[in-house]
DNA sequence: TCATTGTGAATGAATGTCCATTCAGCCCGT
DNA sequence: ACGGGCTGAATGGACATTCATTCACAATGA
């Protein structure tokens, strides 16, 4: 737990409001995703999550209009995370569609591993949203899931991936990648991030990859470490 | 209020205290899981549990020692019937284990489709249950797993499945029959009950099923229709 | 068959707690 | 001393839980 509330604040004094409002809002945001990852939407407070920040009750309204925005915004940070980062690592694996589709999920499972229970908070808390908030929250998760999606197209027009419903396999991958945080309690048990990214990466390669190609791609089609190549 | 329990209530001075306090807790529990599955645990108040049962507030509390503990019966019940039908449905599946796993998923989806988002309570909640509780509901849900898990194990041994990690596996496939669930505003569009239970059963067994023995479970392994063209 | 009464099921207003939200004013830089 | 950023006690409402009271009915006695 490195600094909290008096972490040493840059200089507001000395900033434009707008530069300030920034630095406030991510203050704010912070300790709410670090106190509903942790206790659940619904066991904070306005009060604690204003302590948390370091700041008053007072000042969370100028930010935020209520507690539900609080969590809008919580939820809309980490879609950002996911719209931020698959991309990137689409784009860093090379040409290769099924190097890229693993790339993606795992991308996909560091956002939800960084994030962990604020990532359920998708689902959980899909009935505390008002219906315009949901709305968001599902239109934005649709398109987070877009990369995937394409690159899986990609996969199957280049005859690399067969895949019968392109569709479904993503949001598989999606569900799979959550599942890191949802059965959390479950898996850790017996198995470290990088084991669980491994076997689910084998495990949907091994349903995608069209059978001439699976020679090609053995070594991430079995979950064992290995330690040549990256 | 209207009475929902379009059921004629059986004449309750003529049967035993005991089958009396059985109805009354179906009734309740029934009405919990109503309300909780359209609204959500936290926008239930009790008071409206009541009005839906059709009792007074006083009277939930003779039988439930508080709303955690309607919340922990909904569960429970549900949980209840994985383990009611999912064995039952391996059992009528024949001696193949290959059928038998895609019986068993397929029994699975069909209790979280009767029990859409009571089913989602199980995570949506989690936080709410007390320790006690929540150690309770994973014990369950583990138990629940492992008629899967069996039957998985079967297959390996035989030699009709080849999967690395077959714990990590049938995890797999609970998510994914979970996923009917979590992600219905999403499947609907697209998807109808039975073509979600044949898509993931096609996607789950391609990534599992043994090569030499694909051809055999051609017909689980085609996401299509039988009988509609390929 | 008809009053009498004991039992515990059922009620719902009252209680106490918790918490989101507000606002009257304080602090501090300029 | 002015003004905007900030504070935190006060407010009001919602809701879980309790409990004094009512009520239905079966068992009892005549």
């Amino acid at each position: 737990m490195p600094e909290h509330a008096s972490a040493p604040e840059p200089d507001l004094g000395s900033v434009t409001r707008e530069v300030r409002a920034q630095w406030r809002t991510r203050q704010l945001l912070t300790a709410a995703a670090r106190l509903m990852e942790r206790d659940g939407f619904h066991a904070v407070s306005m009060q604690a999550l204003a302590d948390e920040a370091g700041v008053s009750v007072g000042l969370a309204y100028r930010y935020f209009g209520g507690k539900e925005d609080v969590l809008l915004a919580v939820i809309v940070d980490v879609l950002d995370a996911f719209a931020a980062r698959v991309p990137a690592a689409i784009d860093a694996a090379g040409d290769d569609p099924v190097e890229q589709l693993a790339a993606a999920f795992r991308a996909y499972c560091e956002v939800i591993d960084a994030h962990r229970h604020a990532a359920v908070l998708t689902y959980r808390e899909s009935k505390t949203l008002g219906p315009a908030g949901r709305e968001r929250i599902k239109q934005l998760e649709v398109a987070t899931s877009e990369p995937l999606r394409r690159v899986i197209a990609d996969g199957c027009a280049a005859g690399r991936l067969a895949v019968a419903d392109p569709d479904l396999f993503a949001y598989d991958l999606l569900l799979l990648a959550h599942g890191w945080a949802l059965k959390h309690w479950y898996f850790e048990r017996t198995l470290g991030f990088d084991d669980y990214v491994r076997g689910q990466t084998a495990l949907a390669l091994s349903a995608a990859v069209a059978p001439r190609y699976r020679r090609r791609y053995q070594r991430l089609l079995s979950p064992a470490r290995e330690g040549a190549g990256t």
